[in-house]
RNA sequence: GCCCGGAUGGCGGAAUUGGUAGACGCAGCGGACUCAAAAUCCGCCGGCCGCAAGGCCUUGUCGGUUCGACUCCGACUCCGGGCACCA
């Protein structure tokens, strides 16, 4: 007997799904439908197993929901505008087009040997000028409809480069070629008005139900909604600028008794207008935007603050001023750019309040706290309580206190209730070339004027250059100056392209009339969407299925999509990331898992990090141990965390390899063992060869197996063996159907392991054992189908039929076949287990308790004495209190 | 810094969602087969004590609720994801 050769099979099988066409969707209102989709890759160049891991999962939710019926739409495309095609364009000195192109060739042949039941027929990526055509109109459209502004906002400038940086691209501050300390800089750049629609988008994650609670939260975390105050302090009087007030936003009102500052953000207009005036402040200033635009930076950095000498008057006491700072921390898109500093309750106020050496009233006391001796240390209170030394509103709580100052403000007029969001507009200028082109034209007479749809696409030139730092589209004067639309003066073209979030943000709907010559066709969209079950990364959980849930619900507006879409992902599920270890040498540079050669622990537990020669292993053993590395150079080497795969960190493998060395299905089944989908998963080496050695135990049991003739009838005689196989089957099918159902994928895995084992321990040939072995087999192809589905089809046909099992359905179970007579039943005395007993199934609590009180076990630790109480679970456990 | 997760044997994990902790897999150990190795098959496999029967301890740490806690509550520690121009 052969072994099972997946080399041959595999591009067999692959063959036959598509010259049949088995995943080509066609619409077929006689069925229900089922959209699965994973996150579409962006073309780096090859797949890594993190794709393996995304698709396989996605592969086995289309297979299993075709065999359960439904008209699956599982398809596939490149998310392939972007950065990575840039820079290899200044490195290498290749057309970002042509290296994409190129990528998502070798990149779809490497998905392709995954045997994934995808339609590739509606693949398309988003550098299609056919896609971003559809984008553009897109874009219109909603120029059209209002949800397009302008808006200054703040970049990353590289002083050096003179271009704008993404925020991954500022190392320690400084621009990653130039390694010049990097400015922020004001630009008028395009913007979605994503923050119109915030209490919409927030309101609606309620519904999202079958989202994971951790993504909604996140997702209403991200908007941020809040209810407080907006008022004016009136200034005191100065010499330097002609200022009347200063509007602040905050959500503690019921503490403006223990303030003793108020804060501005640099970029605020005051503190502009101090620049010149104040000494000090012109260069404080330039410092704090000496600095990235990244949040975890800003709010990281040391808080620093800089007295402008100038003071706020508190609205409700004309003789207590407090000076007003410029701060680092405060975010100038965040309510007014401008706050009060309340040191008792807030972190970093307290911190901010110690440092410049400001007062510290405590206005909130603790509940346990006595009002007189209440003082506030190195820690902020912000717990619940009452009101204290505020005046009017002592002995309140804290709301009640947050609702009076809110009434008094009103009739002062001097402030108001206001809500407020986090959530900030989406701005989509990327002064880049790789990207969708914004479809406008600047008219020095007319203005902003849209191309004509009849113009579109905006096409991105081909003759362009990379050899000099920034956006080759404003270089490149043939494609920039264009006649006006309007009035055919000169004018010139937007520059800026779209931000690629813009171009995953509706490209689920595309799948639905991938070759449309509109944005969408109605009638697909209708009956295709909403996408059923989306798959793909945590890290995605806020931007980009926020972005597409603002896009579908833009589309909806603009007539692209059914009212029904706007929230456009039924059920999400975010599946971990690919880890492995990290190899270091001395000298500090990475390794990767090929480069490095494993020592051999004595006792096989520990890792010998230090260990050098004595028992290096062969290399063909290596991959089995996890112990200390050298490499070919000798050198010690540190094994780092494990951490998610990249190619920064050089700890990756490469599943090319081990589709050749094992096949996909191999592949696929490892990735889909051990670890629960949503949790991050190692990649071992060993564990990639245990998934072989399955395969082949399958295969070697099956050729060697006793069955009965295809499609026998069902025999009179029924042996006790053979009924517990009929059992195991029907419960196998249970388990799995039920695991894969709620994307247990691992405990599926396993549900199948242990089946394996009892299916191959049954060694009977009596009729019946042949009938049930048949049986057994059968489902197991059908069971495996969707996680190793050439291995799958290829036992299929051993089995005998003639027709694939792709076309095959789910195996169905018999409830009855399905249930134990008899069960085993815990006891324990006192919470601990001392004793175990057989009852039926349906045993009532007297039956037990006279089983449990017969038990000679509990006897002996009953000691004589009688139990106290005797909790029975029926059909769980018994607990005895002595 | 802020938001969101996670932690169970040597390793990945399971535990019917408050009811037998460690299913299943990997690694390891012992044995069979073999001239030998690979492959395969059989057995063992959380720790401590014990000849055994059995007992005690054990789900990151500390405390609480409960007849009963991996699961619920409170306080911490460490690790990971996101933070708006990486995709």
């Amino acid at each position: 007997m052969s072994r099972y050769n997946a080399r041959a099979v595999e591009p067999k099988w692959q063959r036959i799904w598509e010259d049949s066409r088995a995943f080509a969707a066609t619409r077929d209102e006689t069925k229900p439908k089922y959209y699965v989709l994973e996150m579409f890759p962006y073309p780096s160049g090859r797949i890594h197993m993190g794709h393996v891991r995304n698709y396989a999962m996605g592969d086995v939710v289309a297979r299993f929901k075709k065999a359960r019926g439904f008209n699956v739409l599982h398809p596939m495309g490149w998310d392939a505008f972007g950065m990575p095609a840039e820079n290899a364009a200044m490195e290498r000195r290749v057309h970002p087009g042509a290296w994409t192109y190129q990528n998502i060739a070798a990149m779809r042949t490497q998905l392709k040997s995954m045997g994934l039941s995808l339609d590739w027929e509606r693949e398309f990526a988003t550098c299609d000028p056919e896609y971003y055509a559809q984008q553009q109109a897109l874009f219109l459209d909603m120029l059209e409809a209002g949800l397009v502004s302008r808006k200054i906002s703040v970049v990353n400038w590289d002083p050096v480069d003179n271009t704008v940086l993404a925020n991954e691209q500022v190392i320690d501050g400084k621009g990653w070629r130039s390694g010049a300390p990097v400015e922020r800089r004001e630009l008028t750049q395009w913007v979605f008005r994503i923050s119109d629609m915030a209490d919409e988008l927030l309101s609606a994650i309620d519904g999202l139900d079958k989202w994971p609670e951790k993504v909604r939260l996140m997702q209403r975390n991200w908007i941020g909604r809040s209810e407080g105050l907006q008022f004016r302090f009136e200034m005191a009087p100065n010499d330097l600028v002609d200022w009347p007030e200063l509007e602040v936003y905050t959500t503690r009102h019921d503490t403006l008794f223990g303030a003793s500052f108020a804060a501005i953000s640099p970029d605020h207009p005051l503190s502009r207008a101090l620049e010149g005036k104040v000494d000090g402040l012109a260069a404080f200033n330039a410092e704090c935007r000496r600095m990235g635009t990244s949040e975890a930076e800003l709010e990281t950095a040391e808080k620093k603050g800089f007295d402008t000498g100038l003071r706020v008057v508190h609205p409700f006491d004309p003789n207590w001023t407090m000076p007003i700072y410029v701060a680092n921390f405060i975010l100038m898109d965040y309510g007014t750019g401008a706050i009060f500093g309340c040191p008792a309750h807030d972190q970093r106020d307290l911190d901010f309040a110690r440092k410049y050496g400001l007062d510290v009233v405590p206005v909130v006391c603790p509940p346990d706290q006595d009002a007189a001796s209440f003082e506030i240390g190195s820690d902020a209170y912000i717990g619940p309580g009452r009101i204290i030394n505020s005046r009017f509103l002592d002995g309140m709580s804290i709301d009640d206190a947050k609702a009076e100052m809110a009434r008094r403000m009103l009739e002062m007029g001097c402030g108001e209730a206001r809500v407020n969001f986090r959530l900030r507009d989406w701005g989509i200028s990327r002064q880049r070339y790789w990207g969708c082109p914004i479809p406008v034209i600047h008219c020095g007479d007319c203005g902003i004027v849209p191309v004509p749809k009849a113009d579109l696409p905006v096409k991105l030139p081909d003759d362009v250059t990379f050899d000099k730092p920034g956006n080759p589209l404003d270089r490149h004067t043939g494609w920039r100056n264009v006649p006006c639309p309007k009035c055919g003066a000169d004018a010139r073209r937007e520059t800026d392209t779209m931000d690629t979030f813009v171009d995953s943000s509706w490209y689920f709907a595309r799948f639905t009339a991938p070759h449309a010559d509109t944005p969408t066709e109605m009638a697909d969209a209708d009956y295709w969407m909403n996408v059923d079950q989306y798959i793909g990364g945590v890290e995605h959980a806020i931007l980009h299925l926020l972005y597409s849930r603002f896009f579908a619900r833009a589309m909806h507006r603009t007539g692209h999509l059914p009212e029904k879409s706007i929230e456009p992902f039924n059920a999400l599920f975010t599946q971990g990331m690919v880890t492995h270890e990290t190899y270091r040498a001395a000298d500090g540079r990475w390794l990767t898992p090929d480069e490095v050669k494993i020592t051999h622990e004595e006792d096989g537990r520990e890792p010998a990090l230090e260990t050098r020669d004595p028992q290096i292993v062969p290399v063909d053993k290596v991959d089995l141990r996890r112990v200390a590395r050298e490499t070919s150079t000798d050198e010690e080497v540190e094994i780092g965390p494990t951490i998610k795969m990249s190619k920064s960190k050089r700890n990756t493998v490469d599943p090319e390899q081990i589709i050749e060395q094992f096949g996909a299905d191999t592949a696929r089944w490892f990735m889909l063992s051990d670890s629960p989908p949503e949790r991050d998963v190692e990649w071992t080496a060993a564990g990639a060869e245990g998934a072989w050695r399955f395969l082949q135990r399958v295969w070697r049991a099956l050729n060697e197996a006793k069955l009965c003739a295809i499609g026998a009838p069902e025999p009179q005689l029924v042996l006790p063996m053979a009924a517990s196989l009929r059992q195991a089957t029907h419960k196998t099918i249970m388990r799995v159907s039920r695991n894969i159902e709620s994307f247990a994928f691992n405990k599926a895995v396993a549900d199948i392991y242990t089946f394996v084992n009892t299916l191959t321990k049954e060694h009977g040939d009596s009729e019946d054992y042949l009938f049930a072995r048949r049986e057994a087999y059968e489902a197991l192809a059908r069971l495996m189908a969707p996680m190793t589905p050439h291995f799958a089809e290829e036992i299929w046909q051993l089995l005998g039929h003639a027709t694939p099992l792709v076309e095959a359905p789910w195996p169905s179970y018999d409830a009855d076949l399905t249930r134990d007579d008899m069960i085993s039943m815990p006891v324990q005395i006192n919470g601990k287990k001392r004793a175990e007993i057989q009852v039926d199934r349906e045993a009532d609590r007297e039956t037990i308790e006279g089983l449990v009180m017969a038990s000679p076990d509990v006897a002996r630790f009953l000691g004589g004495k009688t139990p106290r109480k005797i909790i029975v679970v029926p059909g769980r456990i018994v607990n005895v209190v002595i």
